[in-house]
DNA sequence: CGGTATCGATCGATCGATCGATAGCATAGG
DNA sequence: CCTATGCTATCGATCGATCGATCGATACCG
């Protein structure tokens, strides 16, 4: 990718969570971007192509640092666990990405709009199988697992929209911090917590 | 409220929760209520106008169900609970509103999004009071307050992304698994959540 | 008559997108 | 070595469409 390329990409990422897709203008973008309206076009497709390959990517990035998490152990509560660290320190570092993908699905168009779709239940389904083998080998304890599941997720996706990295807390504390929620929220007993062990065992 | 006038703000709620702001327009609108362009211009000033309406009436129910909610009891304990069920029972429930005041704060501008952050700060403070009676009391664990607060206040908040009234939860249901969630995220003791006795009692 | 409610027509501005033109820079042909 | 050719990058000008908003006119109702 061209440098200016990547500026267009940048400026796209920054205006797009800041006022929304359709609350950023074509010239907007070329401005923070250093280029006029007519040479953005040498450099994207549509605004829309633009919005898409954003979220692919940022998405695609996720999906594959799911699954590299839940690979490093067998243990649900262990890979648990480093998906919330996964998924907070990438909302808190990255808000930008995360706000538009959150944000934005709405302002797709319904083809489009089905690929970024299947990549998000792609990453979802994640930790789905991740909190079903935890619930039968019973170290979780959930009465509604899918209510459970997405309150998680919601709760961990919220710090894209107010971490501070200048503020006291650093990205390993805040996941450290979340990791230690998601067990609450899981009813993992504090003595399984640190071990992969079964809790039968 | 005229009916017509009232069938305007609902469509404006519709509308700004599907497309966002900016993403819909004025003959959007004014096809949805069922009334001319130009006569959606007797019952709204600005486009603008609208949608603080909107959020501003939207908040003020939010603020005032909060004060009555943990005006019930003295108990901490009682009292977060009671806030959760209020703000899952108003974000399930309400899901329009309450997208439209999470996501379209950005599409104001500087005076008007003052007077809704201002809003929502009182809302917020309520919940940030009992949190501080319940450390304070000993009846809640949290290292972290101020992240324990946002997690909660997020994981309750997303219901009105996913919780569909027609699906097997009831929102009884759904208010009793949160004030379940929430009573776990504080690490309140199963013993004293049923009740609003302190813990050292 | 004097409000209230309604609308077709239209305003200037901005929208996303495209056009043809220009410059720079590589490299292949003589 | 020169220059012809082709590709990348860039832009001013401008397209038709739509934007939010306003106008004057009409109808109805007390």
């Amino acid at each position: 990718m061209t440098p200016t390329g990547e500026r267009v990409r940048q400026a796209a990422l920054e205006l797009f969570a800041e006022r929304g897709f359709h609350g950023t203008g074509i010239r907007q973008l070329a401005e923070r971007a250093g280029v006029s309206s007519a040479s953005l076009y040498h450099y994207m497709g549509t605004k829309e192509d633009l919005l898409v390959a954003l979220m692919t990517t940022s998405l695609e990035r996720l999906v594959a640092d799911a699954e590299a998490s839940v690979a490093g152990t067998d243990a649900p509560v262990d890979q648990v666990q480093a998906l919330v660290r996964m998924h907070v320190t990438a909302h808190a570092s990255r808000p930008l990405d995360t706000r538009v993908g959150d944000h934005e699905v709405e302002a797709l168009s319904p083809p489009a709009r089905e690929q970024v779709v299947a990549l998000r239940d792609r990453y979802e389904q994640v930790w789905e199988r991740v909190l079903a083998d935890g619930l039968a080998a019973g170290g979780f304890q959930a009465d509604e697992p899918a209510v459970t599941r997405r309150a998680l997720l919601e709760m961990c996706s919220g710090v894209a929209r107010w971490y501070d990295p200048d503020g006291p807390l650093s990205l390993e504390d805040l996941a450290d911090h979340y990791a230690g929620l998601a067990c609450r929220l899981l009813g993992v007993s504090p003595a399984t917590r640190r071990s992969g062990a079964d809790i039968s065992s």
